[in-house]
DNA sequence: GTCTATATGAAGATAGAC
DNA sequence: GTCTATCTTCATATAGAC
């Protein structure tokens, strides 16, 4: 997670959180990762809290709630990297700067990133709620870099997917980290036709 | 959906479904890509089917036996092209052609990619169901062609993560199939060192 | 194959005491 | 910040008539 600050940076965050809201946090993360949004009742966030359902709604009013101050801690890092790679010039080095932080947090984060990418709940939530929206059209400007060609769009595409894919993936459950985080690396860069 | 058989392939497939099972299936898929398994309901598979619940538990005895008709109903393309792939021998012809025709069944179904992929509770019958287990072990068979080396492993996650993503991502949503298709085709075949 | 009606439990959510 | 208790709605599922 490696998040210095409390909670908010200019962008993403309804601000900063209490300590059990922290924790609320990330027991859903870990059930909506296991079980989608949808398959994680409150009743067992409050279970893996060890608290009843009455003391998570003391935290967040609803469970939407919830999901919205669990997408925002997960998107923070990304946030960081894409801040980094926007002071740097347009082209080929930035994207590779930001290629290369974005596997490494991938690898990191890698049981959130496919919900994420999938669980229908949070996509409509990151096309819908604003503060996501604007992050989210940010990222895919920063992954064109200015091409908007159907190559480009596709590559894009692709790539966020091959990524994202890559760390959750069974075929490579039993990698190492480094390993995988060096093969990932490697094969974006080939695929991307960035200088290895 | 092209199925010119009823159902009943050799390895998939508990039987041919009656022409209401069918509907059920259809209209359960729908939402299952659009709410998620855990965020459909039998309510809502009834409404799109303009019946009552109890008519649908006519059809299967319960909503997991709806989840295990729809994931093989899908995989089934899916299982022709392994066997065309198998058939071929070894090598980078067989891949070729597997990776041409997973593109176009990609596309082709490109709605219910993102939950045959993703969704927890598919991913969860995938691994634990007999039959799609030994699916899997095949499709993943033919994607190594028998390298089971790092590098073979993260470009085969890879490679399937950047297929059932470019054709649900939102970035390239109002591009043509052909278009699509053509650009798939394409950088997969770059990405997998094949000759194009 | 479809219906009405119903059983049983779990969901999201609130009130108010400690 | 946490509890017990409760409300309402919705979930899966069944019984039995048409």
């Amino acid at each position: 997670m490696t998040r210095a600050r409390p909670s908010t940076p200019a962008g993403l965050g309804s601000g900063p959180y209490s300590e059990a809201q922290e924790r609320t946090i990330a027991a859903a993360l870990d059930l909506f990762v296991e079980h989608g949004v949808s398959g994680t009742s409150l009743q067992m966030i409050a279970d893996a809290l060890g608290v009843t359902k009455a003391a998570v709604y003391h935290q967040f009013n609803t469970k939407e709630e919830i999901v919205v101050a669990a997408v925002e801690c997960e998107l923070l890092g990304l946030e960081a990297a894409l801040d980094a790679a926007e002071v740097a010039e347009r082209g080929p080095r930035a994207l590779d700067l930001l290629m290369a932080q974005v596997v490494h947090l991938a690898i990191e984060q890698h049981r959130m990133v496919g919900a994420l990418q999938h669980d229908p709940v949070i996509v409509r939530l990151l096309a819908e709620h604003r503060p996501f929206q604007e992050f989210m059209q940010r990222l895919y400007r920063a992954l064109l870099g200015g091409d908007a060609s159907p190559e480009a769009r596709v590559r894009a595409a692709m790539i966020s997917g091959a990524i994202g894919s890559a760390v959750t993936h069974p075929l490579v459950a039993d990698l190492d980290a480094d390993v995988l985080a060096d093969q990932l690396i490697r094969q974006t860069r080939r695929f991307l036709d960035l200088p290895g």
